[in-house]
DNA sequence: CGTCAGGTAAAAA
DNA sequence: TTTTTACCTGAC
């Protein structure tokens, strides 16, 4: 079944946004189990022409079935119009070229893309894809043979944190901790966060937020600060104004507006809420791309 | 083998 | 308030 809008699922799918690793590459395909009102579903997307073809198995509607797609892949998202925008502005015309079809890509499971998120601190996308791939595998649930949930954070918040903490507390062998996924320092906060998300912060409160009150809700969680806040809230809660800064859109942003001079991480991030709104989402995505495709990471190195 | 990259938290200025 | 430093791990 062909959803007629277009998209570069490849693209899409191996931009590293934090929201979950990219799906399981099959032949052509991508696929993953999601919980879609509570029952595993393992969709089966491919590219057809410009557009995403998909097959799914599990016990819901083909309109629930492309409901969950319209939002994981932000299909109703207006690149055109956006393409447009792009296009009247001198810094920005040429991104779409390098980036045709990249969309967002949502979290089906905003905690995912919690643990996602502050796992990317510090850390290469191959890394902390590999980490959250760990967990699913550990501690997830296992459906259609090969496919696996994250696990709910109730679980998260009980795993050891190292060797140490499993052979003094533990009853198994070692291999069954956080930092055994190659978190690193990370474990501790990823245990504090399950456990405040767990007890304490409501996830579903934080969609019905506005975008400021939510990022300075969700700063509080240890091993989030403004650029992984800015990731969930991005690609967790689907906040299109937020505009993730690190160290690339720095330079990135820094070369095309500000003449190459150095200014701070978050003088970037105010910068580009203010320059981008409703758009700075998309711009932060598009001008990581942009950079990485047309040479000019390497250049700004 | 050493060096480096990359956000956050905590220490220091 | 702003700036500096330590932190795990894998890539090179």
């Amino acid at each position: 079944m062909i959803i007629r809008k277009p998209i570069n699922l490849e693209l899409t799918q191996l931009s590293g946004q934090t929201s979950q690793p990219p799906w399981i590459n099959v032949g052509d395909s991508f696929r993953e189990v999601l919980m879609v009102n509570e029952k595993p579903v393992l969709f089966d997307v491919k590219q057809s022409g410009d557009y995403l073809d998909f097959n799914f198995t599990g016990d819901i509607s083909k309109k629930e079935a492309i409901h969950s797609l319209n939002y994981i892949y932000d299909l109703d998202f207006d690149l055109n119009k956006f393409y447009n925008y792009l296009s009247n502005q001198a810094e920005l015309e040429e991104m779409s070229e390098f980036c045709k079809g990249l969309r967002l890509f949502l979290a089906n499971d905003p905690f995912e893309c919690i643990i996602s998120s502050i796992c990317s601190a510090n850390n290469s996308i191959k890394r902390w894809t590999k980490s959250i791939r760990d967990m699913k595998e550990k501690w997830g649930n296992n459906y259609f043979d090969y496919y696996y949930t994250f696990p709910d954070k109730s679980i998260i918040q009980d795993i050891y944190e190292d060797d140490n903490e499993e052979l003094l507390f533990g009853d198994k062998p070692c291999g069954n901790n956080l930092k055994s996924c190659g978190v690193g320092y990370r474990a501790p906060y990823i245990k504090k966060a399950s456990h405040i998300f767990t007890l304490e912060m409501d996830l579903s409160e934080i969609s019905k937020m506005d975008y400021e009150e939510a990022f300075e809700t969700i700063l509080k969680v240890p091993g989030v600060g403004p650029k992984v806040a800015d990731c969930i809230l991005l690609y967790g809660f689907n906040f299109k104004e937020a505009f993730p800064s690190d160290v690339w859109i720095k330079r990135i942003v820094s070369h095309l507006y500000f003449d190459g001079k150095d200014i701070n991480v978050s003088k970037v991030r105010d910068f580009g809420m203010d320059e981008f709104g409703d758009y700075a989402g998309y711009v932060q995505l598009y001008l990581f791309h942009y950079a990485r495709m047309s040479g000019l990471m390497s250049k700004l190195k």
